[in-house]
DNA sequence: TTCATTTGACCAGA
DNA sequence: TCTGGTCAAATGAA
């Protein structure tokens, strides 16, 4: 794991110079009338792709340091005290890979991305698979080749809110504790209520336990287990352990760069929505802050804090917001400050960048 | 009564 | 034709 990181860091760090380099490059661009229109645009399309890259690992790193950190110091901003205390965890994020098959707007083509969860105790799985939001199953089929049948999920505001992100939820034949989940889609909604994020409904994801016909009933259905919702959530959130295997993407593909902006479509505009995949992993700090307070991207600090990042986003946080706030701006419009944003990196010492403690 | 789940049927793509 | 994915009526739970 450690040396993982490592390697990411280094990645992160020549994704960030190249993006550093690119708009230097851009910002001279600008000045010489000279320089053409695409060309101008091939040098933005290549430093939203590098910073596209670098978030894509920030969001991984943010993502598991997020939930370790709010584990080991309980304090973190999103989730209250109590919730860390609990010391029977249900289940662990083994794994986690992004399959981007597409996160750009313009290429219009479904995210996809997969997680697999291992439950330690227990057969059902509450929300746990939680990624904060709320689903409806659809469907449940089996599978060939597979030992369980696949659960169909979608978001449950899919109708009110026009979400049509949809999970698939498969238990691993090699190993019946594990759960591989893949979302399809990203989220347009906003949650009813914030809280749901990490209480989530009660919806529960019951596989069945055997390879038979759909109508089937399986013993784990049937055997609901009700817990405080508090409880169920954060059993789970403790003690988790992600290992990031592999980052790669398909297609060399990144998330598209668009966090919230008014200028981002109507639906958006209304909801303060998110345009991105990132969503599933920032959205409950992201809700609970930026949409409070700004269209503005924010990281809580608990995104870096133990999970090896170590970034001191506590006094990063408003560099990091700047950033993205000025990238936001480069991807909504054609204007973009430059100057700002070559500042910002300027003041950046990336060689010393505080990635880990 | 409302909302979620189940499950047979249907559809589209390979 | 087969399979995966989705729909929608029936059913159950709160």
């Amino acid at each position: 794991m450690e040396g993982h990181m490592k390697f990411e860091e280094a990645d992160l760090m020549s994704d960030l110079m190249q993006g550093k380099e690119l708009t230097k490059q851009l910002h001279n661009h600008m000045f010489l009338s000279s320089s053409s229109h695409e060309t101008k645009e091939v040098l933005l399309e290549k430093i939203l792709l590098s910073y596209e890259k670098a978030l894509t690992k920030l969001k991984w790193e943010a993502n598991v340091g997020d939930r370790e950190t709010k584990i080991i110091n309980g304090n973190m901003m999103d989730y209250s005290p109590c919730s860390f205390t609990n010391e029977n965890p249900k289940s662990e994020v083994l794994d986690q890979e992004i399959k981007h098959k597409s996160v750009s707007k313009r290429r219009k083509i479904i995210d996809i991305w997969k997680k697999q969860v291992k439950v330690c105790s227990g057969e059902v799985i509450e929300e746990s698979l939680d990624d904060g939001h709320s689903w409806r199953k659809y469907g449940q089929k089996d599978i060939l080749g597979a030992n369980f049948p696949r659960g169909y999920y979608r978001c449950t505001h899919k109708h009110a809110q026009g979400c049509l992100v949809t999970k698939q939820v498969q238990k691993s034949d090699k190993d019946p504790t594990t759960y591989e989940i893949t979302y399809k889609g990203r989220h347009t909604c906003i949650q009813a209520n914030h809280a749901n994020k990490a209480f989530p409904s009660r919806s529960k994801i019951c596989l069945g336990e055997h390879k038979h016909h759909n109508h089937q009933k399986n013993e784990a259905q049937e055997k609901k287990i009700e817990q405080p919702p508090h409880e169920t959530i954060f059993s789970f959130s403790s003690e988790l352990e992600v290992k990031l295997e592999d980052l790669e993407t398909k297609e060399n593909i990144f998330p598209s760069f668009c966090f919230p902006s008014p200028s981002i479509g109507s639906e958006n505009e209304d909801n303060n929505m998110i345009e991105n995949p990132f969503m599933e992993c920032f959205s409950p700090t992201f809700l609970s802050h930026a949409t409070s307070e700004s269209n503005i991207f924010c990281l809580s600090p608990c995104h870096y804090g133990s999970n090896g990042l170590g970034l001191s986003v506590q006094t990063s946080e408003s560099i990091i917001t700047d950033v993205v706030s000025a990238t936001t701006s480069i991807t909504n419009s054609p204007i973009v400050n430059l100057d700002e944003l070559n500042l910002f990196l300027d003041n950046v010492d990336f060689d010393t960048f505080p990635i880990y403690p």
